[in-house]
DNA sequence: GATGCGCTTTAAATGC
DNA sequence: GCATTTAAAGCGCATC
């Protein structure tokens, strides 16, 4: 079973969600924004993406990936 | 052929998005956290989101959804 | 640390799993054949899709789903 | 408007799907206890599924994603 | 060892 | 074909 929640208190809760939902989509389009500034001065987007990623991760952790990557596709004869 | 853009501007676009990124973030945090306490509250929290969706969607486009879901779902006898 | 595997049995399973993904690769292409041509005869893709989607839910787990659905929906004033 | 297809039909390319869906679950599955059997002798399997991804890429794409990788992370500092 | 759940990441699909 | 949006998969964790 689920709902023991009181209902009247449901749309609260709902709207508050919704409210944070406006924010992030906002944020999306400035995000967007940035990227097609970019692309129009040549840079390339998924590449941006990538980087950032990378960038976003724990440096520990991206550096003990990347070992095991290339330990993996040297035993996969994939750096010949 | 990529990257034709200057690279020196590159930083300062990507710092932009990082920023924009750390805002989406911290709102995904206030989300979660507006959900976990509805949980908390006896709130079924996979369908506050299923209603939320709803909600987000156009309403005549929602209603001409479930028209032609009902008609299929008709067609294979599922509504019987 | 990772990667205690002897690295010399990596390739067999690599191959393993290339293997099995093509065969995935294929039957998604049968199946994007097969919403092609539907959707040739007029039928709605995304509707099909929708409706496959709630046949391949458990019954009982979609009925409750729906229920929840409804006293949600009925909460926020959107059936009316 | 949506749904001109003969409603008749459609109970034929519902299940010609289903089947297909049903082959590509027993197919993941298969999938899922190459990568349990190989976990249980040590490998990593998200390092294994990335050089799945990077293998079954296109090797032009990826060297030329590599080169403008390394040239966006050099010039935001990443190399140093 | 397998089940469920929440979160993250990845892939697919839709629409322009 | 490309970009956005949406759905699915995978992973970690907790539990039984």
């Amino acid at each position: 079973m689920s709902g023991v929640g009181h209902n009247s208190q449901l749309p609260s809760f709902i709207q508050r969600v919704e409210k944070l939902l406006e924010e992030k989509d906002a944020l999306s389009e400035d995000i967007k924004e940035v990227f097609s500034e970019a692309k129009g001065m040549g840079f390339d987007v998924p590449a941006m993406r990538r980087v950032i990623r990378l960038r976003r991760m724990d440096p520990a952790k991206r550096k003990e990936q990347a070992s095991i990557d290339e330990t993996y596709m040297l035993a996969m004869g994939m750096l010949d």
